[in-house]
DNA sequence: TCTTATT
């Protein structure tokens, strides 16, 4: 019964378990070869701060807090702010976390470097100490060979200074080359650089010259762009129609195995229900949606939480139960999720995963607090 | 032919 409801979810235990966050970077593109997430750790110079962190790729609906209580589990943060639009607030996909220790700077990159959040990747690697010198470095590239490779873009613009991402954009449906792409430098002069020197050029092979001018500063978007960006579907996390069905499909069944009900159900249709019979709402709270997570590891930390149910959607907070003397998880946690299909979703293919050597009890939290 | 990397 229930094997037809789990699904595997979209990353490998294994390899983020044993290894830390791979460099994986199929939904956010954006990487560079050489500097991305190889080896983030070692791109701090003496002089730059060991303690402040940037974070990028971070999904469009998570706030400041959340931001904070998933760097917060890995330890005490001086100050922490997500970067947003100036005028229409809108997150801007990065933000900083500086905190009081080093080491605890260190372990974040190395812990959430690489983490999935929703449809994203996020990437943390240290701030580079700010200055006027590496703003509007991005540099916009048009009119390459459809052949052309990531690695081989960065090739081309590496002469001219040190670069800080690379992307190169897909067709969504065919994932070929849109012949577009774009290059984040260290420092504007680079930037200024490769435009004088590339600009109107042929790359080696190619027939047809490219363009390569300054990308458009997202804070510099028409008031038409931010209306339709204000109009766009909230729901934005799975990639399609058919995925958005078969979420449905899944989640339905879910429904009718929890509840004997057949479908279209909302959650204000579900606590109608349950009310009737007399049945907590389970996991209900002001804030989200409370999920139980029972029989982690004695060493399991919110890491491991972040990593299981960020891809599912909004987390909001995760926590490790832990004992008061030794500091070792007592065997469960709580995650907490802010809309109810996600936080279904979740359940439905998390209970029962194996992880390790232990195979988990996911569900929505009770109010229960005593045994009957 | 434009994603969201410097508070």
């Amino acid at each position: 019964m229930k094997s037809l409801y789990i699904q595997k979810p979209p990353f490998s235990m294994e390899t983020q378990l044993s290894n830390g966050p791979t460099c994986n970077n199929t939904s956010n593109g954006p990487s560079t070869i050489s500097n991305n997430c190889s080896s983030p750790v070692e791109s701090g110079s003496m002089e730059d701060s060991k303690t402040n962190l940037i974070v990028n790729y971070l999904p469009q609906n998570m706030t400041q807090e959340e931001l904070k209580s998933l760097f917060g589990s890995i330890g005490e943060i001086e100050s922490c702010k997500l970067v947003r639009d100036k005028i229409t607030g809108q997150s801007l996909g990065y933000g900083f976390v500086n905190y009081v220790d080093p080491k605890d700077a260190e372990k974040a990159i190395n812990t959430l470097n690489g983490l999935r959040l929703q449809t994203k990747t996020i990437k943390v690697s240290y701030a580079r100490p700010s200055s006027a010198s590496i703003r509007d470095a991005n540099l916009y590239v048009s009119g390459l060979p459809k052949t052309m490779t990531q690695k081989e873009l960065e090739q081309l613009f590496s002469q001219y200074g040190r670069i800080i991402t690379s992307r190169i954009l897909v067709d969504q449906v065919t994932g070929v080359s849109r012949g577009v792409g774009f290059i984040r430098f260290d420092r504007r002069i680079e930037a200024e650089e490769a435009i004088k020197g590339l600009n109107g050029q042929k790359p080696p092979g190619a027939t047809e010259p490219i363009t390569v001018k300054f990308a458009n500063n997202p804070s510099q978007k028409t008031s038409q762009a931010l209306l339709s960006q204000l109009y766009q579907s909230p729901n934005r996390r799975y990639p399609g129609p058919l995925a958005q069905q078969a979420q449905r499909f899944r989640l339905d069944n879910l429904l009718n195995m929890a509840y004997g009900v057949k479908s279209r159900f909302s959650p204000m249709a579900i606590d109608g229900v349950t009310s009737l019979a007399g049945i907590n709402i389970p996991g209900h709270a002001g804030t989200g949606w409370c999920i139980f997570v029972y029989n982690l590891a004695p060493d399991a930390d919110e890491s491991i939480l972040w990593q299981m149910f960020g891809p599912f959607g909004a987390v909001t907070n995760v926590k490790v139960i832990r004992d008061f003397n030794t500091n070792k998880c007592k065997g469960f946690g709580f995650v907490t999720m802010t809309n109810y299909d996600e936080a279904a979703m979740a359940i439905a293919s998390l209970n029962g995963y194996r992880l390790g050597d232990r195979v988990l009890q996911v569900s929505f939290k009770t109010n229960k607090t005593h045994k009957a």
